[in-house]
DNA sequence: TTCTTGTATTCAATTTTTTGAATACAAAAA
DNA sequence: TTTTTGTATTCAAAAAATTGAATACAAGAA
């Protein structure tokens, strides 16, 4: 499970509160990655306390809970750079959209079409948003340190990624556009004319 | 959760037994999108039966366990197509690498360099693969019915994923290699030099 | 003959993730 | 003034995924 190591990476820029780290998830990484909810965020960050690689400091605040500050310990950090030495698996895709290729000819033509088209959109404003991530970084590529530079190339991994989906929308809105086999299946919604 | 709906997709085309489906998870569509184990196609095919939404022929074998043939029933291929025709959700990228990005500083350069090579190797043979799948779609694509043209364009999907990471595997290590900050930390590992 | 690989299914336990809700207050907007 | 948004944390339950193991036999390789 990466959730540990990620909030481990986040604490060893800085110290933040469990609030502050779910806002990294909801936001900069979790918009070129995933997002993990706040409950999740606040578990892990329990135990991982627990575990010895946080601390805390707690910020009393009139009238509520406290606020807790979260470091990352020397053993945290150890923990992290065990993990990140070790080879990495490559993700799966775990993409909905490919249960499409499977069964999609149960599904009307239009109806697909649309979806791509949704998603075309989709992924295109999700482009824009990595984009604007990135223009800090892009500017001055040449004179990045190294800690910008990863960041810089993680978001460029995302910018990519983006990007290979709006390329695969239009190509198969055309493909299928182009297909003989469409007329086959136009009314299908409707039943079948004629 | 898409398990379920990837499974009566399966048995959308024709019936399958356990293994069977398991044995998809692992080549075909596995190597493209994601792998289910055994014991979880099993377990949702057993799920999948008491919902009613798949049947079975009980093929009895002399000696061991019955064989199980399982075809999809008129309510699991409405409840398939129900699925379909919904807005998919774009799948987040769970991917390791990219805390790289976020902590890629506590680690020597050349274990970094050592890893996206690693990963470029990687990927660059799951593109072969997957485009060893393609092969016999990607020929006659102008005559494909649009059974095959979905399958051809999942595929495509697939291509197009393994040749971004394969893509952002040079950039980055062009970026790295090319970078002033790469002497900084050379020798992180052996401790300071000089 | 023994070992490995492939076919074929099931059980159990644990971990991880998701979903929904409750509590509490400050600040800004309507 | 009331509502919404943002800050801040916790609990509980359910669903999903992972890990590990056990059973059973056929076929081919060593």
């Amino acid at each position: 499970m990466a959730l540990k190591h990620t909030i481990l990476a986040f604490l060893s820029r800085q110290p933040l509160s469990g609030y502050e780290v779910a806002k990294e998830f909801a936001e900069g990484f979790g918009s070129c990655f995933w997002k993990a909810s706040q409950q999740q965020v606040y578990a892990e960050l329990t135990k991982l306390e627990q575990q010895g690689n946080v601390t805390y400091e707690a910020i009393p605040q009139p009238g509520r809970l406290d606020k807790k500050i979260y470091s990352i310990t020397e053993q945290g950090q150890q923990e992290l750079i065990d993990w990140l030495m070790q080879p990495s698996e490559p993700a799966a895709i775990r993409e909905d959209l490919g249960v499409m290729g499977l069964a999609g000819h149960l599904v009307p033509v239009p109806a697909v079409i649309r979806e791509i088209e949704r998603r075309r959109q989709l992924h295109a404003e999700m482009l824009q948003q990595v984009q604007a991530l990135d223009e800090q970084f892009a500017q001055n590529l040449a004179t990045l340190e190294l800690k910008d530079l990863y960041m810089h190339l993680i978001i460029r991994r995302a910018i990519r990624y983006q990007e290979s989906w709006v390329a695969w929308c239009d190509e198969a809105l055309a493909a299928i556009q182009a297909s003989p086999g469409i007329d086959d299946d136009r009314d299908a919604l409707k039943g079948r004319s004629t």
